[in-house]
DNA sequence: TAAGCAATGTAAAGATAGGGTAAATCTTTA
DNA sequence: TAAAGATTTACCCTATCTTTACATTGCTTA
């Protein structure tokens, strides 16, 4: 079941959409303030937040900021007043995926939705422990060991190792890394990425290297021997 | 890189928007009317495409239709006259990603096409493995078997292998592995795609010739015995 | 059949883009 | 505010792509 979370402290707006969006078969959970909504956000599991603005207390891009600090995958759309453009470009690089300027016709809020969550469906992460090419990786505990040795990780770095333990053997994407593990598409000139391995390259045994470059393509985890 | 189509009639309009997604890193390709814009969406390996709705020939909605037949995956931005509320909910209801109303900012154009791209970008085509003319060809591994022995192609000529390998035994004009290796149209002089197949050639095993030219039409893939 | 033309093959040179990484800078957190 | 971490910058190297130039092939036509 699809739950979404909507944060907006319009009482009549809310409940309309709350209607709206039960009777299209999405669990509703609705907050009017920004410090409820935060709460839930980070806590309720939530596959789409919709998020307004304006909003008292924490506002809505307040919010969104701490919820991506923690939560790069939950998909966030916001319902901005008409005429907002600096909001809404700030928005859209804080993270959130969407906006809809109010006033809006609710059949397009459907569409809109429906459109989001077809897109971000496939983002899952598991979280069992990993094995391979001779390291463990256990995302409970945000630890790993390679070749029995633990290692420190960044959190940056555990998510980038995870991301390539999960297609284990199989090529990546940057981009995909990137999505995964710094919560953005890559941009043109971005680098981090690149330092990222590096890093992690660093820290893992100096030989056999495990992760493979695959120029223009992405990088791969090897299994060793 | 990142590739976008953008399809406008607009000449101005998508001269400007060309050079502010160049600059902005993206290898941009533009298309003036519908059939073009299909032809080159349908073959091009593009990212994101931006498509407006109004079009001479085949508009954009039927142009998105089409695509939808074919490609789930490539992310799509419909430009649309304000106004259109019907055309917005038909357009994403037919799976485009998100639309902007025209006239609008780039500064917000740029920042959805990067919320888009991020959110679009893990969504991982499982591509087959194809098996012909003695030759298997993995795409989410990014390797190829020849008779058993791996070969080692650049991203380029893996592509143009996919592509033949896709239209196995068939006749697979020039202009069509240009699109889908170098993502561009033949352009007079441009002798790039001849250098890459007789590279491939010369990655292949010497006999027999797997890769066929078809003087004036193109190439093709053959059976070998 | 030979000449002429256009398409294709291909070696080599030149241009470009992708990637590694140290160091500087910015950001977040304690 | 210091420390940790992330990002940007800058520089280098080289795989890869494109262009160039010339050779070759195959088709057409006189």
């Amino acid at each position: 079941m699809t739950k979404i979370l909507l944060v907006d402290d319009d009482a009549e707006l809310s409940s309309m959409l709350d209607q709206v969006l039960t009777k299209d078969g999405y669990k509703m959970t609705c907050a009017h303030d920004g410090e409820t909504g935060l709460q839930l956000a980070l806590n309720g599991g939530f596959d789409l937040i919709l998020l307004d603005i304006m909003l008292p207390g924490i506002d809505g891009l307040q919010l969104l900021q701490r919820l991506r600090q923690q939560h790069r995958n939950t998909a966030v759309m916001m319902l901005t007043a008409r005429g907002d453009d600096d909001d809404r470009v700030t928005g859209l690089d804080l993270g959130a995926d969407d906006y809809l300027p109010k006033p809006f016709y609710p059949k397009e809020l459907q569409a809109r939705i429906k459109a989001l969550l077809r897109r971000s469906s496939n983002t899952t992460v598991k979280s069992e422990i990993m094995s391979y090419a001779g390291c463990v990786l256990n995302p409970a505990l945000n630890e790993v060991t390679c070749d029995g040795v633990e290692l420190t990780l960044t959190p940056t770095e555990f998510d980038i190792l995870r991301c390539l333990m999960q297609h284990a053997g199989e090529l990546v994407s940057k981009d995909e890394l990137s999505v995964a593990a710094l919560g953005r598409a890559m941009a043109p000139f971005d680098r981090s990425l690149d330092v990222h391995i590096s890093n992690i390259r660093k820290k893992l045994p100096a030989s056999p290297e495990r992760i493979q470059t695959v120029r223009g393509r992405g990088y791969r985890l090897i299994e060793v021997r």
